[in-house]
Parts: C-alpha cells; sequence; structure tokens
DNA sequence: CAAAGTTGTCTATTGATCTATACAATCATA
DNA sequence: TATGATTGTATAGATCAATAGACAACTTTG
C-alpha cells in the first residue's frame, strides 16, 4: 500500500477498453473547452492529471493530440491556451437550410462537391423520394464547411430525371438552395428528421478530419417543395465534438 | 519482406491513434451490422481478419466485445451469429412525453427515481427556469426503462417552491406528466431543445448498463405550461445504441 | 536576480495490444 | 464416420500505453 495522492478523480477514465487514456482525456478536454468551461488557458498538466486520476506524462498525450489538431497550443513556462473554442449549434426546423443555420456563427460556409454518381434507388431511397425501386437517382457526396473546417459529410439524393446535372449546379455554387432554384424550386421544407449517432466511420474520420473514436450525429431527412413532393433525401453526418442540433 | 496474404483490405484501420485496433473493428462491425450489410451472421474470423487487415486474434477481441454487449453470439464449429436489437425511435415535439413517445414500441415504460435533492439553482437552470441565481430547485436523478431496458438517464429541475414533494409524485407515478398534474399542471409544452452526443459518463455506463466507449445522445431542453413560463428544465441521455430522435 | 510555476525531455519498468503459429473442440455434411 | 469449416485455447515475441521519477528549459513575478 503506498498512500493516496490526493481526493478521489472528478472523472475517472475506464481503462481496458480499447480507448487509451490519453484520447480519453483529450475528448474530455475537448468537450469541457466546448462547454466554456476554461475560460483562455487549460489548469497546469499537474493538475489536469489529479483531476482525471492519471500520470502527468498521460495528461501530455492529450495535450500533444489536441495541439495536432488545432484546439491547444502549448507554450513552455508559460501554460496551456485555447485556440479554437466554439462549438455551433445547427438548428433543425422545417426550413433548415445549412448556411443560413450558421449565419453568425461563422464567416465563411460552404459545401464542396466530393463525388456524385446516377445509380438505382434502393428501397429506402425510391420511398422516400416517391419514386418506382430501381428508378435512377443522383447521388450527390459533399462536405460543408464552416471557417475552413469540416463540418458536415452528407450523401444527397435527388430523382435524376427531375434534376439532372443538378451536381454541376452544387458544385459551381456549393449550395443546394442555389442549385435547386435552377429547377424552379424557389422554396422547400423539411418533413421530418431521424437523429441518431454513432462513431464516425473511416471514410468520414478522414474527410471530416476528425480523430479515430470520434462521434457524429447522423440526421436523416426529407425535404419537400411547396406542393408537398419530396425533393431531396439525404443523411448527413456532423461532428459531434463541433456541433449541436437545436429543434424548436 | 514476406508475401502479402490477400489483397489489400477493404477498411484500412488506422493504427497508433490511441485507440485498440480491436474496438475500431468493433465499431465497425456494429455499424455494417445496423445497415444490413449481414443477413444473420458473420463472416468467419478469417474472411473478417483479411477484411480488415489484421491478425484473427484482432478480430476475435471484437467479436468478444460485441458479444458482451449483446449484439453477437458466437458459437464454436457453427460461426457467429447477429442478435439484432431494433432502436427505438424517441419523437421530439412541442408534446414530447416519455411514456407516450414509445407507445407501440415496448410493452413496458416507467422512470425510476435514482436520487433527489434541493439545492442552489446554478446560473444556466436558473436562467432556463426563470428564476434568480441561487433560487432553490429540486433536482431529479431519474432512468427511465422501456420493457426492462435502460433507456435514457434524466437530470431534472424544478422550482422547489413551486413544485415542493414533485419527487415523492414520481417516485409513486414513475411519470412526470403525472407529477406535474398534482401542481395544477394539466398540459405542457417543449419550448426548445438542443441536441448532442458524446461518449457516456462512467456513472452512465453503470446506469444504462452500457459498455465502454458507449455513446450517449443529449437532450438538454425546457418545457413550459400552458401560460408559456417555464416548468422544468432537463438534460437527459439516452443510449444511442438504443435510441434514435424524431424530430418532425 | 532569485524563486516559483509551468512545459519539455529523458530513462526505466510494467501491463496492454497485436502478431504469429499450432492445435483442440465443435458442428455440418458428404 | 470421416472430412472440412469454424470457433476456442495456449504460448511467445514485438510494439504501444501508462506510470514513475528526475531534471532541463522557459516565463512570470517578487
Amino acid at each position: 500500500m503506498q498512500a493516496k495522492k490526493a481526493a478521489a478523480p472528478e472523472a475517472a477514465m475506464e481503462r481496458r477498453n480499447g480507448v487509451a487514456l490519453w484520447r480519453q482525456i483529450a475528448d474530455q478536454i475537448r468537450f469541457a473547452i466546448g462547454t466554456g468551461e476554461f475560460a483562455d488557458r487549460l489548469p497546469p498538466e499537474m493538475a489536469l492529471a489529479a483531476r482525471f486520476g492519471v500520470n502527468r506524462h498521460t495528461v501530455r498525450g492529450a495535450i500533444a493530440a489536441l495541439e495536432q489538431e488545432g484546439v491547444l497550443r502549448a507554450e513552455q513556462g508559460r501554460g496551456t491556451f485555447i485556440e479554437r473554442r466554439q462549438r455551433l449549434a445547427y438548428p433543425i426546423s422545417a426550413r433548415t437550410r445549412f448556411s443560413e443555420g450558421l449565419r453568425g456563427q461563422a464567416k465563411d460556409r460552404r459545401g464542396v462537391l466530393l463525388d456524385h454518381a446516377v445509380e438505382a434507388a434502393d428501397q429506402r431511397t425510391a420511398e422516400a423520394l416517391g419514386l418506382a425501386p430501381g428508378a435512377g437517382v443522383t447521388r450527390l457526396e459533399t462536405l460543408s464547411e464552416a471557417d475552413g473546417r469540416p463540418v458536415s459529410r452528407a450523401t444527397i439524393y435527388f430523382d435524376a430525371r427531375r434534376f439532372g446535372g443538378i451536381e454541376g449546379l452544387y458544385n459551381d455554387s456549393g449550395s443546394i438552395t442555389i442549385a435547386l432554384k435552377s429547377f424552379g424550386i424557389s422554396d422547400y421544407f423539411r418533413r421530418s428528421t431521424l437523429i441518431s449517432a454513432r462513431h464516425a466511420s473511416v471514410a468520414d474520420l478522414a474527410d471530416l478530419r476528425l480523430s479515430p473514436g470520434a462521434i457524429v450525429l447522423v440526421t436523416i431527412y426529407v425535404n419537400v417543395g411547396p406542393d408537398g413532393a419530396p425533393v431531396q433525401f439525404s443523411e448527413t453526418r456532423f461532428a459531434a465534438d463541433l456541433v449541436e442540433l437545436s429543434v424548436s
């Protein structure tokens, strides 16, 4: 037996669960920064080590990872400072639009087309868009960024016959809203949204520049035109560290 | 140099990133099961090892973890079989109520009071309930179950002066809706909901009977009475493996 | 300048993770 | 019943993760 070093740690970490302590601690620190717990700098490494009940070197591993991510900046002799804090609040409503939603929270907001294809609709997609199973659909793979940081990764389906060439319009404008205008859709509404959360896939980890084990918030939804007819069926994956969804 | 064993693995795993290979593979398999990629059983361990580019024992580690979760069941000599669990859809709307929300999806739905206390409101709670900072609030810690399985873990705040003794009423009825009726609140509405996702805390892991590394969907919301005055402020953590949220 | 506080580097040890190989146990089926 | 396919167990070595202690380098403050 040896003397305990201090009071019980505030947040005990799980061991032997396949996630290294330094990564769990990095996730906790990132989250705490998001809630605004730390003003502009982190507590000293020794204080963090006590808080999490681990060795100082383990905390240093977490800090090194967050420095790599651009969240923190450590300065020898001075302390460790917070570089990026904010979590974006993404509103989910009948009139959800990516660019509008982040207005006031980020200066640059744009979508990038990663890939596109025309293919036969699977059952779920056909049902969502009100098409016959196997009908042609245009699939867009997009990445949305805010202030140069990847925020969400979406897979979007349109009726290929009605919206032929929409990939070019989206690529030019970086906006679904603008692309749909060219097809006479001046306005659209979100019919329903299904929200879930899971670990990011390997591909999404790369696109969203996340570290393994990261969580994505997944929204699956259908947008309908003013006449109520389905226009767009999408699955969007948000980096859960960076975004929260707001329903009102 | 030694001969490569097969073609390039479909999904290369990331190494040295703080997440053990077996856990990354467990997450991938769980996700693949969710998409319906495997009919009723997993491919043999050797095939999975080739697919992920790892040793068979590493795959076995992943399978063992998923067996622990109740997702898989391995049978010697026969194979590894999927014990799929359907996800509950929890509706978020102006009239969100736990028991009503899961009607038709689960037979038994009830809430259990784990703990309660009267304490001074922190700034966020006071603001949400429209109280002066430091005013007395009753905090309830509850666990909600559906068909005997823990589904969500909530922290609920009420104005202690207005709703004194609500913990007893909740404990007796297992329902916030019924407890509020005793205080003359015949109806209430959800004003806004903030949705985020994170790794479950150690305490929530235990209460929700989750395995380490599991994800919780977090909803933070305010319920208001018919007159629009705040009644209840809550944070609810749902097991993301078991629940998805539905917004309409 | 001196002291205190903080981050950076080094060495060593222990336990967890991953790989590799071999063989046992069980099941389905020819 | 014999064979092949599959999961279960055992052992060993290599690498990664975590702890521990000591000290260097740098910054701020008295």
